[in-house]
DNA sequence: TGATAAACGAGACGGTACGTCCAGTCTTCTG
DNA sequence: CAGAAGACTGGACGTACCGTCTCGTTTATCA
């Protein structure tokens, strides 16, 4: 892009373009929405997404960021399990709701677009990850997380299937989920022996 | 479709097809691959391909299922972690190569496809899911896994994992993963207390 | 061609491609016709038209030459203007009729298709013509016509505007106009009396 | 269509069409001539022409009458016969020379679609045979003519056997032939002298 | 407080691919 | 072995969008 003037940006055409593209995408996903369909729902000339957004896809990701998934913020009461859960249940809830279909075009639309990929990765995905890792660092240090596991891997642990589920759709992302993954992984899933310690 | 006469149907065609369609998909993915091109490649016309699939998508879902992960067995040498293990090292490893790219791409497809989505799960996932369900029961039977965890979720959480660094590219699908996984699942992320039972 | 035996060949399918390809030709034209089309109406397979037949053109040629104008005779009752006026009428009746209409496709067709176009000429127009040329020829030595005039030409002055009424449709091709044509005509070609007077 | 506008049209584009079009159709005739040949020889997408015209035949009429035939006027130096043979030489050299051949090909193609037959009558045909018509009716007034037949008919009479040989082919179009069609056709509809002799 | 330059809406443009229709050939099975 | 059935390769169809490119028309600083 040959960067436009900032300043002289059309804050009305932006919010129009993010929400006809956030609404299109709910009804029918990114693959099958255009940015010819944007562009005519929001009242907008194309030109005007192709000045400011390198693909639809940055839309998407733009419009979520900002309506959805607003915070990257991590609750912090001293209870890590507890904090674990409240942040999982917010994002079970995310994952079930069809406000927020959109995010799983998006990851889909990045297999195939390696910008795409870049941008969700660095935006979407990293600052939100970060907090929960510092989170898990600090449960660490209390005693609340064992500190021979990498916390990064903790991570994916906890939210991988939730993610299984918003992307294989084998059934619904539910609260009930989230507690099961949280019991498993603080318990484990090996039997218990006889004077209650891990076989 | 109107359901040609499968019996007059050619293997060549069909074989030069699901080879280009793979290979293309392996260079550029899915989303950039165009029937079109798998026509061209495969020396075929394109009449050819909607006769017998009804997308693109569906192409490569045949495709993999015959050429790339071609057993749906899960074995069984009466230790269950080991066996996870064996059987999620192969996964791994294909999550891990280039080969097994379309996979992602197909994922990718079902998400704004319902159509796609539900052969991907029919065809794909379930077989290899149920036949892990089936295992970890008979471990449950032995002993070998907690009675009290649903083995449908423990599936998923032994596998989300893999699913995760697979689509999201945070970073790749390795052996030292499953074993970590396998670790955090069989003995649960909470500190040990000092009587070394799980806290 | 390969030249297949003809002593094989299915009369009866034979008679329903000619059924098929001048019904279609009649209710959408032959450039709207598929070989197709009249291989299924007809009840018989694609290959068999293309066994026998250079193209779709060459069916309907021959449909009309063996059922639509099935004659090349010319009536010669000793009254030159009296014939003329006879088979014109017959022409006249068959071009304004729509059991007709094939014959203005095929020399459509012919316009692009060289081989169309000699083979209509041959079959079709040439036979008829020659018939009238010797009818012509036949008034000349009686005196109904003037001498010098090229018979050919008056063949083409008399036929031409009902071509061009058939392929132009200026108008309706009838009576009427044959009578005008052979009114004016024949002022034009009649031999001249003793007196100097017109023909 | 649903009409874009038309001042935003390209008349480079337009240009180029014609062009591409009207040489195309020389070379092969407008039957084996594709709008994606048109398309690609122009420099111009598909949809440019989809835009502006409803066929392939509708772009060899515009260009036909922008560029071959570009005057409907007749010549009228107070000499009927004369002007006629000025007139009708010029059609005759047209229908002989490859530059119009197109114009069988159009003729051809509005056998089996009536929206072209409308259009070729409409644009091409009809302002010229009312030209002629109207200097025929002068000559008529002028005792050039016979006052007893119908113009319009006297038209077809003329030019009906140019037609004839263009589209038939039988021979050529020939400026002898002209002079042969006029010399029969006025003995026929030149009034009568006093003396009772033609004029 | 114009003027002036950028962003804007509109949408035509050159293109690519779509999914469909047929052409003409090839293959398999039936009478 | 001719024929029916119909799958095959291939090419063009007419359409949908892509991303770029003019066009006037707002709109918002600066002279």
């Amino acid at each position: 892009m040959n960067t436009p003037n900032e300043q002289r940006r059309s804050e009305r055409s932006r919010q129009a373009i993010l929400d006809a593209a956030l609404d299109l995408c709910r009804e029918r996903g990114l693959a099958r929405t255009t940015v010819e369909e944007i562009a005519k729902r929001a009242g907008v000339g194309k030109q005007t997404i192709y000045r400011w957004w390198g693909s639809k896809a940055a839309v998407v990701e733009e419009a979520l960021n900002e309506r959805v998934i607003t915070t990257t913020d991590f609750p912090d009461t001293g209870d890590l399990r507890a904090d674990l859960r409240t942040q999982m249940a917010i994002i079970a809830q995310a994952f079930d709701s069809v406000e927020f279909a959109p995010y799983a075009s998006l990851i889909a639309a990045a297999q195939d677009d390696p910008e795409v990929a870049e941008s969700v990765r660095k935006n979407m995905i990293e600052p939100r990850v970060h907090a929960c890792e510092e989170r898990l660092r600090r449960g660490q240090e209390q005693g609340q997380l064992r500190t021979d596991v990498d916390v990064a891997e903790v991570v994916e642990f906890l939210y991988a299937p939730l993610y299984y589920r918003l992307l294989l759709r084998t059934r619904p992302v539910t609260l009930e989920q989230v507690d099961h993954v949280l019991d498993a992984a603080f318990r484990g899933v090996a039997p218990v022996r006889d004077d209650g310690s891990p076989r």
